[in-house]
DNA sequence: TTAAGGTGATTAATCGTTTAATTAATCATT
DNA sequence: AATGATTAATTAAACGATTAATCACCTTAA
């Protein structure tokens, strides 16, 4: 393989003339620049990635820590990020804290094993990564305000109460993923507090809500929040089998955007992450911390996106719901 | 930091020394192994991965190539390949190389330029990869039959249409997602050839197709057959519209068994990919390879999953269809 | 007594790059 | 003509681990 020293040897300079005409450091002629750059390109020459993290004590490698891969919004975080670090020169290694917290520290300390610049983690619900190893970034969690980039779940939650509000619904039911997880209650929070006492609402939690849910609804209420889409997807078919239709006799909404929610029947009105801006934030920050830029010590907030779809539409007037 | 010249200094060994009781090489005597294990446990000392990467030509990284990162079968694939490798002490560098062919190469490009030491690619549709530079698994290609671990898709396509035929039905409808993928093609000649001359179908590709295939169901076919989910809850919207019940009317199946499978309504019967015996095969593989050891170089083929939910059924009666 | 063999450790080179310190040469200034 | 700046390049020392070659010491056998 060709490395400096085969190109030094070749042009008959020094490697570290080499080295400095790559980089652009150190005072090199003009005309010695253009050889080495020329030579360098005829060998297909890549420098070492392992020498030079040796040597500088940087490997060019972000760790993303995700409490399951499988999770439905991993794709497009792992892309967007990869999108963001690549625009950096920096690469993204994985790595999964399936279940503990335990497995989530494990996870961390595999890849700071592996000589990582930064860690971008996705927390375990209810729990608080370690921060002090390396500059690191955590994303969606309200518990530690500090290093953390996180999608606004509480105007999230807003928006949409507010979309239902403001077509006409008085009675609705909200419906939450796991009361543990601070981002759905996040969600539940922004909903409750839209709402003002202009509409009552109910609340339920978890998988066993869902048939609460649709009682609920079959004793009235017009519309259905949930926190997450795969939620709403149980929902519909619920409502389904209580001859309910959506949207005509039951409003129904849920929470990310996720791949299935426009193809759904009918398609989903949802509350969308900027997963983008989110990535890009991430990114950003861990980078600048990298260079030892010292960030304002704070926790930024990424708005959300309402995305209306035919899921939701004006509340069927209470005379006509209670005549049925 | 803690290294080896640390310890060997408060051992009073020299640093070989340290290197040999730590990796278990070379001669060392037991109460200085002992001693030098304490002291390395002490000190939490982490080999420098640069270091040995440099000195060894090996990083203990495998690079996954996906043709985007969005792919909803990704999580999995990266959750399998992450376990996979975690076992043979490997890290995992992710790439997307979204959009053409030539993404791809520069994403290849870019996680050899990061000394990884193998390369699994999931190729976009139609196209060869390189497989010279470090060893290198393909997934999911029949075009490179060579160096390639892939789902039995013509395997799964017959276990589908076998199903669909034991239950009855006679003429049928399959709809494939994109004419240039060897994936999708793999899934109909599967299927096409389980049904031999005993079953009357029609074949139909991409999203125009979707409400030919509608149309067809109409005029008297009694299971449709498609290359995906994605196109499943397509179809299942369609025939929603012309006031068809699934399985009641028609049976529906789809290929993958993606997240919304199992919840849509109906439950969708689906050919699941063993996503995790297909990672094992990859990452065993190209280890393997590392390691030196020639494999028989020919593509390997895992089985797939035939999981039979309520969106299939036995037939309609002819006469009862026709009646209608 | 000496040669041979085994054991436990050290020495020193090496991987490929970066970079501070140094040298040598050219040019301008007084 | 001597001094100081400026420029262009070299030297050499890291970074932290691995490993072949070597060495010193002890035991055993001829």
């Amino acid at each position: 393989m060709a490395n400096l020293k085969k190109i030094a040897a070749d042009v008959g300079v020094s490697t570290a003339t080499v080295s400095n005409a790559l980089s652009g450091k150190g005072r090199v002629s003009q005309e010695v620049v253009d050889l080495i750059k020329a030579r360098a390109e005829e060998l297909g020459y890549r420098p070492s990635s392992a020498a030079r993290a040796l040597k500088t004590g940087q490997s060019g490698i972000l760790g993303l820590v995700m409490p399951d891969l499988t999770n439905p919004l991993f794709p497009r975080i792992a892309q967007m990020l990869s999108i963001a670090a690549d625009k950096k020169q920096l690469g993204i290694l994985i790595a999964d804290s399936r279940g503990s917290a335990a497995e989530q520290s494990e996870a961390q300390r595999r890849l700071l094993d592996r000589g990582v610049d930064g860690l971008i983690v996705v927390p375990q619900r209810g729990t608080v990564p370690d921060t002090t190893a390396v500059p690191t970034v955590v994303i969606n969690t309200a518990a530690d305000p500090l290093n953390s980039v996180s999608a606004d779940h509480v105007g999230g939650g807003a928006l949409v109460a507010r979309h239902i509000r403001d077509i006409g619904h008085r009675s609705v039911v909200l419906l939450g993923g796991d009361p543990v997880s601070d981002v759905q209650q996040d969600r539940i929070r922004g909903m409750v507090k839209a709402f003002g006492s202009n509409v009552t609402h109910w609340t339920f939690w978890g998988e066993e809500g869902v048939c609460e849910t649709a009682e609920k609804a079959h004793g009235g209420a017009t519309a259905i929040l949930t926190t997450s889409d795969l939620l709403a997807l149980r929902v519909r078919s619920e409502l389904m089998m209580a001859q309910l239709k959506v949207p005509h006799d039951v409003s129904l909404t849920g929470f990310d955007d996720m791949s299935f929610a426009p193809i759904m029947h009918p398609a989903l009105t949802t509350v969308a992450q900027d997963v983008e801006g989110i990535a890009t934030r991430a990114v950003d920050i861990i980078s600048d911390k990298i260079q030892g830029k010292t960030h304002p010590l704070e926790g930024e907030t990424v708005p959300m996106r309402l995305v209306i779809r035919q899921s939701t539409c004006i509340a069927a007037q209470p005379t006509r719901r209670s005549a049925k």
